[in-house]
RNA sequence: GCCGACGUAGCCCAAUUGGCAGAGGCACGGCCUUUAGGUGGCCGUCAGUGUGGGUUCGAGUCCCACCGUCGGCACCA
């Protein structure tokens, strides 16, 4: 919104040349950002290696890794919402500074990506010139920011320095297959090796000797961690590319773009990550994250407990999995996925035409159409019959697009009585729902029926726990099994379990929701494959001294579009088309020398660079390994010493809860690949993460529902109480929306600089509510924070002279206790990324301080280095003022932080409120250490207790020594 | 439908985790500064915690139900 009563002006002739005004801010901040980088104050040292220096480590203290989800460098620069966790952990790795801490802190750059492509592709511009120039522009906003950041530390995924290491990531997971004895990764030699002498047997049960080369090849790949299938993919003809399941929204359109996707069967890169998916569950519990963020990623891995049961039909054994074995004798008919490879050998003459015609119109569907539930049931039966393992009953076996055939084992066993879906199939198509639980008497009372085993008056199926009824009976020749009476499905479970694996019907089994991670994208703008292909079409991986393999150069980086309904079209990299790049002459030294190879076209996706990126900040520029062991062993190392369990890890990560899966899923699944194959000694990536906050915008909307600048919005005098806004002299209304340039609605960094200086920019965004939540920005709410700053200056300095007014004469005791309990709150509120009650203590501080003749310098040293991680350049400047920079190397950085004295924590004597009946009627003034004796005679003798109690006796005194005292009449 | 977070002043937010509802900022009003506007200074105004119950000497905090907002998942067998 305009701010037409803008509280800041520029200097008039009458302002004093040495007020805290936002020139002087300017001034202040930027020559202060020069002296940082000239001194190199925040180049952290490593214990080996290029950056190491194991003396400055030790002289610096304890290790703490802080590290922000790195941006994508968009091309029109960050706007105020975006900071908004970079100060956080700017903040904290200042405090952590001053507390004897070796902060290690940096920013890089998440450089590949669609929206640098396909402006390439509309403008000709190479990728990689828009991409560095908005990465200059980047690192320009954020080092006007004041950010504390190791700036050699920086890297960009799309160096080839970088990507050299993700591409020697990416052969080092090719080369290495999942043990599932050993629940880990292992090199894939170490599996050769173990086919070779006989200690493996084939999953088919060949003779590993008797297999011809080829066929051992296919075998070996069919192991791998990164492998090629045939296999559904989400093919996005508007983008021209595949996407990731995790990519897709939940009404079936890209995440980027809003382009239709499609299923379709397609040769294609996948990472083996289900591998991981019990590692990926279990391990959340050494996490400290929220467990919002825990709770999305277990619902996205999809673990469930059931059994696998198989049923004996005219096409062999259908194999269904389920959750609740234990309703095998409530199951009435079966249903085949309409895609389900049985279906036409099961299909009776008779049903051909009708079971064809079901299932074009089911293939036409789209995944997100198939998964709204609320949609009416719709099926067709295949004439065929199973029979029921438990029971030998012939069950009718139809097909029905309500099930998937992407999950489980694309069929099921339909327990009408119990499950709300097959009822509704069941009730459509007039099949039997035979009951086999006793619902309790509520449940029947809730839904009006009498009770009975009768479900023809059932209005739906009854899901919980109850005692089993018609629940026995198995064919002749099996133990019996026998579940009536019994009352709790655990058990009726574990029964079941058994009787199926006693009879070669089924086991208990875990299924997964979560898929394998489809890695290959068809675009220009990412990392290619170290892949080369020989000519029997097998992929080898390309010697790691031959890493990087670049980005070739090109002028066509488009992969051929389509429109974006057609279906049927394929992807065509961008690659494809260059030959000279794609054939090579090579040696992969595997003994057969130079040979001709086709290379991979395909590119990583955006994920691939952020899988591992902490990695190299700990090491950017070595040369021979992607981080040297004892560099992540002291930076990420498991922290045993805070809790047994530590999975290591960067101390404090902060970022968007939109990462909740996709980011940190594929990151944590890269990370203990390496582990297990002994590259890394951490077992999780981020051991503390934090989500922080959004800020939020108004955005307007006029008659057209068009979103206007909200710049240019006036407020206008409320109507019945709510305020009106025009834009132009036109209505808008008013929505809060995430800052951006969709909702037209965001301010830029840089306007707030030119008002205010960054340093109220900072303290503004750190003051305006808790780092994890989100809050609305508001420009002109700004100015009190600006203020702050001001009061402090004046506090400190003559606004005419610029000379230090600071006096040394002693704090009265009121002052000096002051300053103690804000040192005590201030560490508290720090410890514990609570910067707005941090910065409302220090005002306080202030307040009281500008009521002072003259400002004491035994409050104003504290004082200074207290704010020095919130608003560290005007903090630098007056540390100078006060003459202590020269003893401190130039800079506050690495001053202690003030410790309080415990001694003046406490006051001698404190007021203590009087409660009759939990109601205040009176306040006392006791000392500090009153014993609860004196607190009660004291509170009995208060005059106004006295005149409540009106004569009465009270019938009990609760005392709580230094808090309260309550009479209860 | 399921899961998770959150509801305190006109607005953004505190409250030692069961012990005096108000720390801080914005807005608003008055006075001072100023030729004036702005800036700056001082003083001040407003609520009883979304609703209804419960536990307790005492509830913003704990428990139950409901309402609302936001986020995630969803024919997942």
């Amino acid at each position: 919104m305009s701010d037409e009563n803008s509280t800041t002006s520029s200097p008039t002739a009458d302002t004093p040349a040495y007020r805290y005004t936002s020139e002087l801010a300017q001034e202040i901040e930027v020559g202060w950002q020069d002296r940082w980088d000239a001194a190199g104050v925040f180049e952290t040292p490593n214990p080996v290696g290029p950056l190491g220096d194991a003396e400055l480590v030790a002289e610096r203290g304890e290790k703490l890794f802080v590290q922000d989800m790195f941006p994508y460098p968009s091309g029109v620069g960050l706007h105020v919402g975006h900071p908004l966790g970079y100060i956080g952990t700017d903040v904290f790795s200042r405090y952590k500074r001053m507390t004897g801490h070796n902060v290690l802190y940096t920013m890089g750059f998440d450089a590949f990506g669609l929206p640098a492509e396909q402006y390439a592709v509309q403008t000709g511009t190479h990728p990689a010139v828009t991409t560095d120039a908005n990465i200059a522009t980047m690192r320009r906003q954020l080092r006007r920011l004041g950010l504390s950041h190791d700036t050699r530390r920086s890297i960009s995924t799309i160096d080839p320095d970088y990507y050299r290491w993700t591409q020697w990531i990416f052969s080092q997971i090719f080369n290495a297959w999942y043990d599932t004895d050993a629940e880990k990764a292992r090199p894939i030699d170490e599996l050769i090796a173990e086919f070779d002498s006989g200690a493996r047997t084939t999953h088919d049960g060949h003779d590993w000797a008797d297999l011809s080369p080829s066929e051992r090849d296919e075998v070996i790949d069919d192991h791998r961690l990164a492998y090629v299938s045939e296999a559904p993919v989400n093919w996005c003809p508007g983008l021209g590319t595949v996407v990731a399941n995790e990519e897709v929204t939940a009404d079936g359109r890209s995440d980027r773009g809003n382009f239709p996707v499609f299923k379709r069967n397609m040769r294609q890169w996948m990472m083996r990550i289900t591998a991981y998916a019990d590692r990926l569950i279990d391990d959340l519990d050494t996490l400290d994250w929220t467990d919002a963020i825990k709770s999305m990623q277990r619902n996205w891995i999809g673990r469930s407990h059931g059994a696998k049961v198989h049923f004996a039909s005219a096409a062999g054994p259908i194999t269904v999995f389920t959750t609740r074995p234990d309703t095998l004798f409530g199951a009435s008919f079966m249903v085949l996925s309409p895609e389900h490879p049985y279906v036409d050998e099961l299909a009776d003459e008779s049903k051909r035409d009708e079971i064809a015609a079901y299932r074009e119109q089911a293939v036409g569907k789209k995944d997100f159409e198939l998964q709204d539930d609320t949609r009416e049931k719709t099926g067709v039966f295949t004439g065929a019959y199973a029979t029921n393992p438990i029971n030998g009953e012939q069950l009718p076996i139809w097909i029905a697009d309500y099930v998937l055939m992407g999950y489980g084992t694309g069929a099921i066993m339909a327990v009408p009585c119990g499950d709300e879906r097959d009822f509704e199939f069941a009730r459509k198509f007039g099949l039997p729902i035979p009951a086999i639980q006793q619902p309790p008497a509520e449940w029947f009372a809730d839904h009006g029926i009498e009770p009975g085993l009768d479900t023809t008056n059932w209005p739906t199926a009854y899901v919980g726990d109850a005692a089993y009824v018609q629940s026995a009976g198995t064919p002749a020749g099996t133990e019996p099994l026998d579940l009536n009476g019994i009352d709790n499905t655990a058990e009726g479970i574990a029964m079941t379990n058994a009787w199926l694996e006693a009879h070669d019907a089924g086991e208990a089994t875990i299924n997964y929701k979560l898929r394998d991670w489809l890695f290959s994208r068809q675009r220009y703008w990412g990392e290619p494959f170290p892949i080369v292909y020989d000519e029997d079409g097998r992929p080898h991986t390309v010697p790691d001294e031959l890493l990087p393999i670049e980005l070739p150069e090109t002028d066509q980086f488009s992969p051929r579009t389509f429109d974006a309904d057609d279906e049927f079209s394929n992807p065509e990299s961008p690659l494809d088309r260059l030959e000279d790049w794609v054939n090579v002459e090579l040696d992969l030294g595997d003994g057969r020398g130079v040979r001709s190879y086709r290379r991979d076209t395909n590119v990583m996706p955006q994920w691939a660079g952020s899988c591992w990126y902490q990695f190299r900040y700990i090491d950017p520029t070595l040369e021979e390994r992607f981080v040297d062991p004892e560099n992540e062993r002291y930076w990420m190392g498991p922290r045993t010493d805070i809790r047994p369990d530590h999975p290591g890890g960067i101390d404090l990560y902060v970022g968007g809860v939109e990462h909740a899966v996709l980011h940190l899923l594929y990151a944590r699944f890269w990370h203990k690949v390496l582990y297990d194959l002994g590259h890394v000694s951490s077992i999780e990536p981020y051991a503390r993460l934090y989500n922080q906050g959004y800020i939020q915008a108004a955005a307007f909307k006029d008659e057209r529902e068009i979103y206007v600048e909200a710049s240019e919005v006036v407020e206008e005098a409320e109507i019945d109480g709510e305020p009106q806004f025009s834009f132009h002299e036109q209505p808008v209304t008013r929505e809060w929306g995430k800052m951006g340039k969709s909702l037209k609605n965001a301010v830029s960094p840089d306007e707030m600089y030119e008002q205010y200086g960054a340093d109220t920019l900072r303290l503004y965004e750190m003051a305006m509510g808790p780092l994890d939540a989100s809050r609305p920005w508001s420009t002109r709410d700004v100015v009190g924070q600006y203020r702050f700053l001001q009061r402090l200056w004046r506090n400190m300095v003559d606004e005419t002279t610029g000379d230090c007014t600071v006096v040394d004469e002693p704090a009265d005791d009121e002052t000096r206790r002051l300053l103690h309990k804000t040192i005590d709150v201030v560490r508290t509120e720090m410890e514990a990324l609570r910067f707005n009650t941090a910065i409302a203590k220090l005002i306080e501080l202030n307040n009281h301080v500008t009521k002072l003749d003259a400002m004491p310098r035994e409050v104003a040293e504290p004082m200074v280095l207290m704010l020095a991680p919130l608003v560290p350049h005007v903090a630098e400047e007056l540390w100078a003022k006060l003459g202590r920079s020269v003893d401190t190397d130039g800079s506050i950085t690495y001053v202690e932080f003030p410790v309080a004295d415990p001694d003046l924590l406490v006051d001698d004597t404190i007021e203590v409120p009087i409660q009759v009946n939990g109601k205040v009627r009176s306040r006392m003034t006791v000392a500090a250490d009153a014993s609860e004796d004196d607190l009660e005679a004291g509170a009995l003798a208060d005059e106004k207790i006295v005149a409540a109690l009106d004569g009465g006796t009270p019938k009990k005194v609760i005392v709580v020594p230094g808090r309260m005292v309550n009479v209860v009449v």
